[in-house]
DNA sequence: TGAACAATTGACTTTTACGTAATCCCCGAG
DNA sequence: CTCGGGGATTACGTAAAAGTCAATTGTTCA
């Protein structure tokens, strides 16, 4: 049924919805990253944009710089239709993930020392006597 | 014992072990974040500077910006005398790990992602008949 | 219909994180 | 000595990723 499936958010709906500015959507677009649809000169946003869009946001989370970001969007679409083409893609994915992969053990390491920092602050809170 | 643990280490030899340039660790000394002692103008990079630039690498890799890098390594140091800033300190170093988890709900979400887009090109590869 | 409101475009500005000379100092080898 | 290499400083340049501002152009609804 897919009921309440809105079929277009405006652009202030979604910078609302994601705190970023329409600045921001524009350049994305410019960027080629999403394309929003036109009612006039007026973008209509597909839920399939918006969906891009909080894949972007995520990886503007992880810190990768716009065209990281477009490569990684382009891994989720479509698979080509050529087999070295297929191939290519395969790799950079592996790559990615291996990127990625780096980043989670980054990720570990520091939430240990951030964990050990603040059992150093809590044992001196201890010391100078104050409950926690 | 601690054997073969260096005293110093000069700039080049930090610059190719990180593969930064020189000019990165000056604007990182400019920064606050790194303070090598000096021989007359030439910077001398203690095992702890060396140290710190390991965690500023790493983030980098996390996509932080240099003054939450410079946050981040504050909260490694030794935790503050008074009980006020000791507070404030974990208050601090809870909200760095939020982020953190929040991070890494990204990166498995993206590498899950990553893993279907990975199927869906393995599989249009065995229909073209191609054996992996 | 006409004022208020939402969007668009284009140009210019800003911030971050360095890169890139240009020039100078110091030191050890030949 | 001297010169080549490593290091320092100063100052200007730049690419990425937006922010900001101005001038217009729809759009709506009382």
């Amino acid at each position: 049924m897919r009921m309440s499936m809105r079929e277009f958010y405006s652009i202030t709906e979604l910078t609302r919805e994601f705190d970023i500015s329409t600045r921001t959507l524009r350049f994305y677009e410019d960027e080629g990253l999403i394309q929003p649809v036109r009612r006039g000169r007026t973008r209509l946003f597909r839920p399939s944009d918006r969906h891009l869009i909080r894949q972007i946001m995520r990886g503007k989370r992880l810190g990768f710089s716009i065209s990281e970001i477009r490569e990684i969007v382009q891994m989720y679409k479509e698979p080509p239709g050529e087999v070295g083409q297929l191939k290519l893609m395969i790799r950079r994915i592996d790559e990615k993930r291996e990127n990625l992969r780096q980043k989670r053990r980054d990720l570990e390491e520091t939430l240990a020392e951030l964990d050990l920092a603040e059992e150093a602050c809590v044992e001196r809170l201890a010391e100078l006597g104050v409950k926690t």
